[in-house]
DNA sequence: GAGTGGTCTAGACCACTTG
DNA sequence: AAGTGGTCTAGACCACTCT
């Protein structure tokens, strides 16, 4: 168990490894909010922050007047594991590398320049790699960082380092991402690079990093082998904390 | 502005309205916490729990130190449109239908059963439809229903009410649901179904729908034509919901 | 240095689940 | 009826941003 610098990441941490451990398992009931905080010595607000945050990675439930429960299902934790391939590719256990297909310096285009959020011509930096789980392509990334960020990617071993971890060392820290995901057919350069044929159906994913001040650092449209990789989502009416929009059975009548 | 039962949800709704009204524009500061406490007359905790709701909903940032501000870019909405199709094809304005291809009540196969965590072989119901957008039909959908949800089905119009909607009514309510997403090509019934050649890329998703408690309700395979959709997430470092996961493609030779 | 968000405490009351 | 989580308050101190 690694110290976090916060009290709640501690506890949040403690009842991760638990889960994992399977100390608490599928279905089990968890400590209740005041048993913890007694446990380890903080106050119930405090408990209810680390719960929050295991809430939001959708490894427990939550419901009024009930102990919470552990859910079932394997998960990836973290934000790193989706933005990053190399970090992925050790979270689950296989090893990752990446064949740089080239590297250039240009102007946006349109598309380009709406989604960095840069003036439209302005220079960026263009990166296409192919990325390997044990020797075996399993995507193709295009990239498109904005010209500060690129230009500390000659710096980079791109082969062998992940770049997202090597800028987070550099002080360029992704916060935010947002993904459009969908299926397209593999096209003769995607299916040459991936060694499919043409047509092989490929899941494509278009994200948009930005860094704790909302300002984009890259946008990358990445195609994944159909068969090689699955994204799982979870989500929750308590992640998204919203009303439900339903219109309750009114007892007194009308309407 | 409609009243929520909690005042966190009030300031929360409060802030939205604001960001789609304009008052708050793209990349504009939001007002701090204790004017917001001042202005609606709650303590600072009230209104940070309004700001977590926005964060995770990824409609702002939040950093320490500095103000919050609005993030860009159109949003999907919430819990609802990732788990209702009639929902989702609402919210971007387009006329939901369905068509039913088969209902049945049958035995489990061993991977419903393990999905819905029922006794192997046990009753459930599967449905099979067409769901289209305007007329175009963009989706197979085969969902397995646990038998008590199931039972509920046959007095439901299906091809004009929303099923998800309906159940909520019943006091069937979804509150969690996992999703995995992947690319596949068309088989020769989906091909059918959906109008297009065979071999053609779909985007699949495969969802677990669980009630407050964590008990499945239904395991449903959903097939989109690769072209008629985009699957969008928000993530960020403070709330997590996306993950890979991977089925690597196995090297025939060593290992 | 002033302002702001991040963390934490120690209470309180309520709504809901459970035995 | 007891236990539990959901909400809310009113403080406090710290780390960080901004100008």
């Amino acid at each position: 168990m690694v110290r976090e610098g916060a009290l709640y990441a501690t506890v949040a941490q403690a009842l991760r490894d638990g889960i994992s451990r399977g100390d608490y398992r599928d279905g089990a009931r968890l400590p209740s909010e005041s048993e913890l905080a007694e446990t380890y010595g903080v106050s119930r607000g405090t408990v209810r922050q680390a719960f929050a945050a295991l809430r939001a990675e959708g490894l427990i439930t939550s419901r009024q007047g009930a102990r919470r429960m552990v859910l079932g299902g394997e998960r990836v934790q973290g934000f790193s594991e989706l933005i990053s391939f190399s970090a992925w590719a050790r979270a689950i256990g296989e090893q990752p590398s990446g064949r740089v297909i080239e590297l250039v310096r240009r102007a946006a285009t349109d598309p380009e320049a709406a989604e960095l959020d840069v003036p439209p011509g302005a220079m960026i930096y263009h990166l296409t790699r192919v990325r390997l789980l044990s020797g075996q392509p399993v995507m193709v990334e295009r990239t498109a960082y904005v010209e500060r960020v690129g230009a500390l990617l000659p710096g980079i071993d791109m082969a062998t380092e992940s770049i997202t971890e090597r800028l987070a060392e550099l002080d360029v820290v992704f916060a935010d991402a947002d993904h459009g995901i969908d299926a397209v057919a593999a096209g003769p350069e995607d299916a040459a690079l991936l060694e499919v044929p043409e047509g092989t159906p490929l899941l494509r994913t278009r994200r948009r990093g930005t860094d704790p001040a909302g300002n984009p650092l890259e946008f990358s449209i990445d195609s994944y082998r159909g068969d090689a990789v699955v994204f799982r989502v979870h989500n929750s009416v308590a992640a998204t904390a919203l009303a439900r929009t339903g219109n309750p059975p009114r007892p007194t009548g009308s309407d």
